[in-house]
DNA sequence: TATTGTTATACTCTATAACTATA
DNA sequence: TATAGTTATAGAGTATAACAATA
């Protein structure tokens, strides 16, 4: 207990002095703000190896659950990412539009639309999963492969 | 390898089923993914039970981090939750308003302004902080103390 | 009556450029 | 010349209400 790590007490005014960085310890033991951040961590370095790719994570998820589930539906696709609706509408209609998906009247509800991937779209999305594997891999290089599984099932846990 | 387990092939087209979930093992498999879902699960309670202090996440981390660093800069707060100094602006004004942190010209640096709690902001982020620890443990229920450390462990190894 | 996809819209969050006062 | 705090503003991201077509 009582960790000498950063001691500072808080009567003395130390902290303001720039360049000095402040004491944490209360933030780094809430599993909500290690999340966040391990959450923007991993985010930026996807946004910067994807944009050859012209995907966002979202953009990223419904090609790769489509890769998975062909003829998914904009319903599922949004019940799956917790995301509403309305948002996922000009997303499909971006992606329509690029020639990576195309929307096929439903087998056997004439209201959903059936959400497939072309041609193309299998085509990206195969490079796309392989460099978010890579990139995974690198923003999380200080983990051994059997930690990162640990993680994952912990994370898991929470949230499932 | 090739698990059964939500297996369905690409071929046949059964995804668009309402009501079926979709396979998601993709997903599944990568840190960036679990971690903003565990975010996002803790964040939902979060929501609900600080809304009593009328706090959101970044306010009390703001907050939190004046309580355990009196006389903090505004930039050392950016610096250290990682946010652009434009949007902290109108919090600190709001939590002044409030009664809840006061600005003092900073003892070092002509530019910069010290901000410390008032005596109801160290009230209120004492019971706050409670309150975020107990839903901390609401929200982790399904882990154990040792899982639960060893999470936040694995986490800031990847960010820190 | 409920659900799918959609439009319009609003609200929050985050990022950038530019200014001022001080170092 | 650089930094702290600030203003104004723009862009993402996210949420709700309401509608037409179908179940």
């Amino acid at each position: 207990m009582d960790s000498p790590r950063q001691k500072r007490s808080a009567q003395d005014n130390t902290a303001g002095r720039p360049g000095d960085s402040l004491d944490t310890r209360m933030l780094e033991g809430l599993v909500g703000y290690n999340a966040r951040r391990t959450w923007l961590a991993i985010s930026t370095v996807f946004s910067e190896r994807m944009a050859a790719y012209g995907l966002k994570q979202v953009d990223f998820s419904v090609l790769s659950l489509l890769a998975h589930n062909p003829g998914a539906t904009s319903r599922q696709l949004c019940a799956t990412l917790d995301i509403q609706p309305p948002n996922l509408v000009s997303l499909i209609s971006t992606m329509d539009g690029r020639g990576l998906i195309e929307r096929r009247p439903h087998p056997h509800d004439g209201r959903a639309i059936g959400l497939h991937l072309t041609a193309a779209g299998v085509q990206l999305v195969q490079d796309a999963e392989q460099t978010v594997i890579e990139l995974e891999q690198d923003a999380s290089a200080r983990l051994t492969t059997r930690e990162r599984e640990t993680l994952i099932r912990l994370m898991q846990k929470v949230y499932r």
